[in-house]
DNA sequence: CTGAGATCCTGTCTGC
DNA sequence: TGCAGACAGGATCTCA
C-alpha cells in the first residue's frame, strides 16, 4: 500500500526546474545509499533507445547521491551516473515489491530492497542514459548556467543576449543559455519583468536583464517552495497535489492580474503557447 | 553559427 | 454516437 507517484501525472504538465527539483528531493529519500538489485526495460523506444548495457552497469551498484542539472535528474554512482529526463509526461511510481502489474506506458523500472521505482511516460518524450562521466555527457555538457546559482547575473544575460535576434521568450527557454526554464515559468518571469515576450533579445536593456534575472529566480524559488506547478494532478512524495497553479499570474489565464480589465494576449511564439499583457509588458 | 519550422507521441477536445 | 483533425509541448534535427 505504499504505491505513490512522485512526478507530474497527467498530460499537459511540463516538468520544469521546480518540478524536477521537487521530484529529485523526493527521489533522494527513496534512493540514497540504496543498492540497485535489478533494472528491467519493458519498452526501450523512448526519446532515445534505452541502452541495453545499463542493467549490467548498475546492478548491485549503490547510489551515492541524487542531484539535478537543469531538467535532468542525475542518479550518481561511484563509477558514473544515470541521467533521467521526464519529457512532458514522465512520472516515477514508487511501488511495493509485490506489484507486478505492468500498466500502459510503463517503460522501465529499478528494483531496490524495499521498493520498485517504475517510469511511466505516455508521450515517450522522456529518456534515461548512462554516463561514465556526467559532465561530459552530450545531454549535459552544453547546458547553460543554473538560474539559481550566483553566476546567473544580469551581466551574463546581457552579454549573452547581444546580437541575438530571437525573441526573449525563446532566448530564456534555450537550455544552453540558462537551464531549467520552460514554457510556464518563462511566461511568468517575463510578466514580472514587464517585458514583451516577442521582443528581440538584442534589444534588451541592462535594467531589463536585471529584472529578468531577478524574476526568473523569484518565480523558480517560489514554485519550489510550493512544490511545483499543478496543471492537473501533480503529486509530491506524500501524494498531495502541488498547488502552485493557483499562484500563476498569466499562464493559462484570461485577464491581466495587474490591470484587471485587460484581456491577456495569447499567441504562439516558436510553436509554444505564450500569455502576456500588452499593456504591462513592453 | 543562427533561427525558424518540422518532428517525435498520445490523450483530450472540438466540430461535423 | 463516431470519427477525423487539431492541439499540447521539450528538445533535437534539418535546412536556409
Amino acid at each position: 500500500m505504499i504505491d505513490f507517484y512522485i512526478s507530474p501525472i497527467n498530460i499537459i504538465n511540463m516538468p520544469e526546474l521546480p518540478e524536477v527539483e521537487t521530484i529529485k528531493n523526493a527521489l533522494k529519500k527513496v534512493l540514497s545509499k540504496q543498492v540497485i538489485l535489478d533494472f528491467e526495460i519493458f519498452n526501450s523506444k523512448l526519446r532515445w533507445i534505452i541502452q541495453k548495457n545499463i542493467k549490467s552497469i548498475i546492478k548491485n551498484n549503490a547510489v551515492e547521491k541524487v542531484t539535478r542539472r537543469g531538467k535532468y535528474i542525475c542518479i550518481n554512482f561511484k563509477n558514473g551516473s544515470l541521467i533521467i529526463h521526464l519529457g512532458m509526461t514522465g512520472i516515477l511510481k514508487i511501488l511495493d515489491l509485490k506489484n507486478n502489474t505492468i500498466e500502459k506506458h510503463d517503460h522501465y523500472q529499478f528494483t531496490l530492497k524495499k521498493y520498485k521505482i517504475r517510469f511511466n511516460d505516455i508521450r515517450k518524450f522522456g529518456s534515461v542514459h548512462w554516463a561514465n562521466s556526467l559532465n561530459e555527457h552530450f545531454l549535459i555538457r552544453k547546458l547553460g548556467i543554473e538560474p539559481l546559482n550566483n553566476t546567473f547575473t544580469q551581466e551574463y544575460l546581457f552579454k549573452k543576449s547581444r546580437n541575438r535576434k530571437l525573441s526573449v521568450k525563446n532566448f530564456i527557454m534555450n537550455q544552453n543559455i540558462v537551464t531549467g526554464v520552460g514554457n510556464i515559468y518563462a511566461s511568468e518571469a517575463l510578466f514580472l519583468s514587464k517585458i514583451n515576450p516577442i521582443k528581440k533579445s538584442y534589444r534588451l536593456k541592462e535594467y531589463e536583464c536585471k529584472m529578468l534575472v531577478l524574476s526568473i529566480k523569484k518565480v523558480l524559488k517560489n514554485a519550489i517552495k510550493y512544490g511545483g506547478t499543478t496543471l492537473r494532478n501533480f503529486k509530491k512524495i506524500d501524494g498531495n497535489p502541488g498547488y502552485f497553479k493557483q499562484k500563476l499570474l498569466v499562464y493559462g489565464k484570461e485577464f491581466c492580474p495587474v490591470c484587471t480589465n485587460s484581456k491577456l494576449t495569447k499567441i504562439k511564439i516558436g510553436g509554444r503557447m505564450s500569455y502576456y499583457c500588452k499593456v504591462c509588458q513592453k
